[in-house]
RNA sequence: GCGCCCGUAGCUCAGUGGAUAGAGCGCCUGCCUCCGGAGCAGGAAGUCGGAGGUUCGAAUCCUCCCGGGCGCGCCA
């Protein structure tokens, strides 16, 4: 069962603002309402202040009160409690209020955030769970191709957002190492041996004669022994492209296992659920009465051969991991298994399990694009893009940004040529510069200035509150972004999104950007200043390398410096 | 036929109840004696697929329709 966290303060840099915020809503409306409850957001538009909360028109009808007057009485509220930490406060509209913050609050902000170094943002979870990741596991009967590359990169970016939040997470491959396919595999392998036709249902690619090839003598081995080996060879050659990914596994469960020993886990399994009398048994197969539980259908586990079915393996998989005690299982999937949603959550329910602690994310699919012309993959055939083509394209760190950019529920293009062409250009090089160009000025800066930024960063917040420095546009802006880094780490946790981590990365690089432009670092003249901003760009330093780190993307202290011989003029 | 996902700017896509709907790329106009110009500022560009409904307020929630993708085996 998930356990409680201690509380910590240190995400709170907004805090005193929503506890003002609440205890005067609560005040005016009667109506109960904590600090947790408070919605502030940046407004779209300038000269709406720094930051809006619609507190009064959420509560104004519960209350029977008109929102701007509920309004009216926050604002005289909490002007009167913050005082010179707010500099504005105005009733806008059907009843926001617009708030601007004062240069006081923005420093006690920066400090808070930036005490927090590399872990700014991280450790919101209310709840530590520990929850079981498993994804890609790719069939070992062929590479690995694009759409498998998204997977890995969400399954392994979602797990990594999942422990910066606070739970405790396994990564798990299933190895289908078992079955009909992987003899076929065997007999492919043979086929290229022998020079054979490669028989019907087949491997066609070229992968497999190059596993014949390495295989000595295996003209001369049995259909079993080349499965085996087959599997062996395209298992090492996943684990390798994995790591070559940056995707790192706790587990690679074989499939197999399942059905070894007597009794087998498989056995077990289905005995817990026959003796659960959810198994039937008719026209002499064993049928899982799913359909009562939501499924389209019964689903088959034991053939009237006495074979097991794949879903009977998948069973005694989810068993195994409902004996490890997790109190979440999370399936990636690819989009091809959306109709898996409701055998899996019907037998989650028939082995006691509460279905809501089992997610199947089901991935949709990547279109390749070369040139405007969609490249079609087919195992068949055996022409497709791998993993390995598409590093060699267009990078680790760029592949994983495109596949991590969108909402995993979405279907995404990915046009080749362009991601070639544009590679000098791409959004993950502009936020790895601006994390590069953060790093080069701290090197600039004053001994006395870095060593406030080093003070924050090493969990002094009191090297910025007291600094006397007027707050910038620029400044202002860049504080109040990096403060919005636990919000969106929760966000991106509570609902398995890391593409909100990326859009969040560029808009911080945006930001920081604006101030670089705005605002001189090093040397920076006035009592303070330059220490001030030294610590700003340490802070967004920081926060830079975490979300680029949930990614899986690196980030470098310094790129390239690109120069008329650059990549653009090789690409010519 | 049934089920799941999607439909937002020229293109690829963010945005799941708040104000005048955003970003990247592409296009147009400016800006390099300056901490790294892989940049910056400004501009053109949208009936948020359509029609109803709920709400003080809808791209967002509900219903129906249209269009696209993917599934629907005693295969794995």
């Amino acid at each position: 069962m998930p356990t409680e966290l201690p509380t910590t303060e240190a995400q709170g840099w907004d805090a005193t603002l929503r506890t003002a915020i609440a205890t005067h809503a609560k005040a005016a409306t009667g109506v109960p309402f904590g600090p947790g409850d408070v919605v502030l957001s940046a407004p779209k538009q300038a000269g709406h202040g720094d930051l809006a909360t619609n507190a009064a028109m959420m509560l104004a009808k519960r209350a029977g009160k008109a929102p701007r007057e509920v309004a009216q009485a926050i604002v005289d509220g909490i002007t009167e409690e913050l005082g010179d930490r707010l500099s504005g406060a105005e009733i806008a509209g059907p009843g926001f209020i617009n708030l601007t913050l004062s240069g006081t609050f923005l420093r006690e902000a920066l400090g808070i955030v930036g005490a927090a170094g590399r872990s700014w943002g991280g450790g919101g979870a209310r709840q530590t769970e520990r929850i079981n990741v498993e994804f890609v596991s790719a069939n070992p009967t062929g590479p690995m191709h694009v759409g498998h590359a998204r997977n890995a990169a969400y399954g392994d970016a979602l797990s990594r957002i999942l422990e910066f939040h606070g739970h405790v997470v396994d990564r798990e491959f299933y190895v289908n190492d078992f079955g009909s396919q992987v003899k076929n595999l065997g007999a492919s392998i043979l086929a290229r041996a022998t020079g054979a036709e490669v028989p019907e249902g087949g491997y066609q690619g070229a992968y497999v004669q190059e596993i014949a090839d390495g295989i000595p003598g295996a003209a001369d081995q049995s259909v079993e022994a080349l499965s085996d080996l087959g599997v062996e060879a395209m298992l090492a050659r996943t684990q390798g492209t994995l790591a070559g990914f940056g995707v790192r596994f706790d587990r690679f469960f074989s499939e197999r296992s399942l059905h070894a020993g007597e009794p087998s886990a498989l056995d077990s399994a289905l005995e817990i659920l026959r003796s659960n009398g959810e198994l039937e048994l008719e026209d002499e197969a064993w049928w899982l009465r799913t359909e009562k539980r939501g499924d389209d259908k019964d689903r088959v586990v034991v053939r009237s051969d006495g074979a097991p079915t794949y879903y009977a393996s998948d069973l005694a998989y989810m068993r195994d991991k409902l004996d490890r005690g997790y109190d979440r299982q999370m399936l990636v999937l690819g989009a091809d298994h959306h109709g898996y949603i409701g055998r899996m959550r019907a037998a989650f329910e028939a082995f006691g399990g509460d279905p809501d602690r089992l997610e199947l994310l089901i991935m949709q699919l990547v279109k390749l694009v070369e040139g405007g012309v969609e490249v079609k993959m087919s195992k068949r055939s055996g022409q497709f893009v791998t993993v390995e083509d598409l590093v060699d394209e267009i990078g680790v760190d760029a592949s994983r940004w495109f596949l991590l950019q969108r909402s995993h529920d979405t279907a995404v293009e990915l046009d080749l040529e362009l991601a070639r062409k544009a590679s000098s250009e791409n959004p993950v090089y502009y936020v790895q510069y601006a994390h590069a160009r953060a790093c080069s000025v701290l090197e600039k800066v004053s001994a006395q200035a870095l060593s406030v930024a080093t003070a924050l960063s090493g969990g002094d917040a009191g090297a910025v509150t007291g600094l006397a420095v007027t707050v910038e546009d620029a400044e202002r802006a860049l504080t109040l972004k990096l403060g919005e880094l636990p919000e969106v780490v929760a966000q991106s946790a509570a609902r398995r999104a890391p593409h909100r981590i990326a859009t969040y990365a560029l808009e911080l690089a945006q930001v920081f950007t604006a101030f670089y432009r705005d605002c001189q670092i090093a040397g920076a003249e006035g009592d303070g200043v330059e220490a001030w901003r030294a610590a700003l760009t340490a802070a967004t330093r920081d926060a830079l390398a975490t979300t680029l780190g949930l990614l899986g993307v690196t980030a470098p202290e310094r790129m390239e410096r690109r120069d008329e011989d650059g990549p653009e003029a090789e690409a010519a």
